[in-house]
RNA sequence: GGCUCGGUGGCAGAGUGGUUAUGCAGCGGACUGCAACUCCGUGUACGCCGGUUCGAUUCCGACCCGAGCCUCCA
């Protein structure tokens, strides 16, 4: 099976080569740790993470890098703000952001570089920066000269002339392009900051990815990630970094996964309608807002709300439901991934949703499977879910489960399933009724079976 | 202004030059003591206008509408 992917910088779906044939890198702009993720944040690391799984089906080694960026004049303001330490702030916020990402069935990463752990490297790439004419120092700052870069642009897909023509932001006066970016600059005082040769400062927001991935990864990297916001500027500055300073191609696939709306507005501060996965975790399981991530494609806007969300319950539920029917058949693992559809959608440059629904399609053949034909069955959907990063838990505990502060614990709901099933025997049918009206009324669903009475929670 | 990308049935969301996406919700039926689960059936969806074609939702062009980026926002 090839996999195949859309990459930014050619701007078309490409078939999958590595460098090595089994060994591939992966490198995806991680958060900046100064509040809480929200859920435009979660998309990128669930999307990737997929991609991670299904990579770890055709290659022996898979280097999957995600960096915690630990400096930034955004977590100086919120140390400033909450009157503590820079450090407090970011060992909360990495802490957290690990929690939650977890809880998103995210696996951790193979790497996870801190910027303020590499800043030596990010200082000798400034230098070598320096030594071959694509930087320049002006007023304690040292700059990247994008005119010094024949085809500065090419992932963005624009030209030096034409960013100017819409610049609306005023042009700082140490600069001699407008386009030109900071790779160091100068520190107060009082803000974090490493002594360089040009004084004590503090690295520009790009330099860290191009550092990094060259210190820990090697000078070319298969596959790098982010959301589409940052093709411009960061990953094409640090395309303009890494570059000029080695000459070597820096990576070999870009993709980028398109932003989430919230009840179909932009999420932004302003209107108020940013989401915490924090948040969202106190009324929805993680497995739920992740199914919901990957019920459309990583490469359309998805939007993100009640509607899609309850959706996405339903769904995972009725797949669970069919598991747990077959709870104590035998798992087949003696799978072909090759002749799997499911697998085919992913390596579609993950085409998540046509994955869910061949996972569907097998629900419904497993539905009507002879009792030789389930230990298959069960074991490709399985499988297929797996890849997904859904599926994986037992489905009674599931069907049962919530985040809900429930209204009945199991023991209660045991002990009247245990009476309407005495009720049932005595005939007494209204008796029976009533009870299961009381549980459905406490948010209990109950199923009939040849084994006996299951329940579930609404 | 420049550069991208979209507009699919009530909702979500794949895909395709001629044939069922799928899920959620709805409706009818089977099953059930009644339900739930499950199964069967069901809805004449592809922004608008032209063009190419035997045939276009799918290709081409214009138009309308929407989204993103244009210096630190996933």
């Amino acid at each position: 099976m090839s996999l195949k992917v859309y990459n930014t910088l050619a701007g078309e779906k490409q078939p999958f080569e590595s460098i090595e044939p089994d060994k591939v890198s992966m490198y995806v702009c991680g958060p900046t740790v100064y509040n809480l993720a929200h859920i435009g944040n979660a998309r990128p690391v669930v999307v990737f993470d997929t991609l991670y799984r299904l990579l770890q089906t055709q290659f022996e080694e898979v280097v999957y890098a995600r960096n915690i960026t630990d400096v930034d004049d955004k977590i100086i303001a919120a140390a400033r703000e909450g009157q503590r330490s820079i450090d407090s702030v970011t060992e909360e916020f990495t802490a957290k952001y690990r929690e939650d990402m977890s809880a998103l069935n995210a696996l951790p990463p193979t790497l996870e570089p801190h910027a303020t752990h590499n800043i030596k490297p990010m200082i000798e790439l400034t230098q070598s920066l320096l030594e071959k004419g694509h930087a320049y120092k002006s007023q304690g700052h040292v700059l990247f000269a994008v005119e010094s870069m024949e085809d500065y642009g090419a992932l963005s897909n624009r030209k030096l002339e034409d960013m100017l023509a819409g610049a609306r932001v005023e042009v700082a006066d140490y600069k001699r392009h407008p386009g030109d970016f900071v790779l160091w600059k100068p520190a107060d005082e009082e803000d974090p900051g490493w002594d360089s040769p040009w004084g004590r400062g503090r690295p520009g927001w790009h330099l860290e990815c191009s550092a990094m991935i060259r210190e820990h990864m090697g000078p070319t990297i298969d596959i790098h990630g982010g959301g589409r916001d940052l093709i411009f500027p960061h990953h094409e500055n640090e395309i303009a970094q890494s570059r000029c300073a080695h000459g070597d191609d820096f990576v070999r696939y870009w993709m980028h996964n398109a932003y989430l709306d919230i009840d179909g507005e932009k999420m932004s501060k302003s209107i108020g309608n940013v989401r915490t996965v924090r948040d969202l975790l106190k009324r929805y399981r993680g497995e739920v807002l992740r199914f919901a991530l990957l019920s459309a494609h990583y490469r359309s806007p998805l939007n993100f709300s009640a509607e899609l969300l309850e959706q996405a319950e339903a769904a995972l539920g009725s797949l669970y439901s069919t598991l747990r029917e077959v709870q104590h058949v035998p798992v087949d693992a003696e799978i072909q991934l090759d002749d799997e559809a499911y697998y085919a959608a992913l390596n579609d440059d993950l085409n998540t949703p046509l994955a869910i629904a061949e996972i569907h399609a097998l629900a419904r053949q497993l539905h009507k499977a002879e009792a030789s034909e389930q230990p298959a069955l069960k074991a490709r959907i399985l499988v297929a879910g797996n890849l997904l990063g859904i599926l994986g838990q037992d489905p009674e505990a599931w069907m049962q489960g919530g985040v809900d502060d429930a209204a009945m614990g199991a023991a209660e709901i045991e002990g009247l399933i245990e009476q309407r099933a005495q009720a049932k025997t005595d005939k007494d049918f209204a008796l029976a009724d009533q009870i299961r009206q009381q549980l459905l009324d406490a948010g209990v669903v109950l199923e009939d079976s040849r084994e006996g009475t299951k329940w579930r929670r609404a």
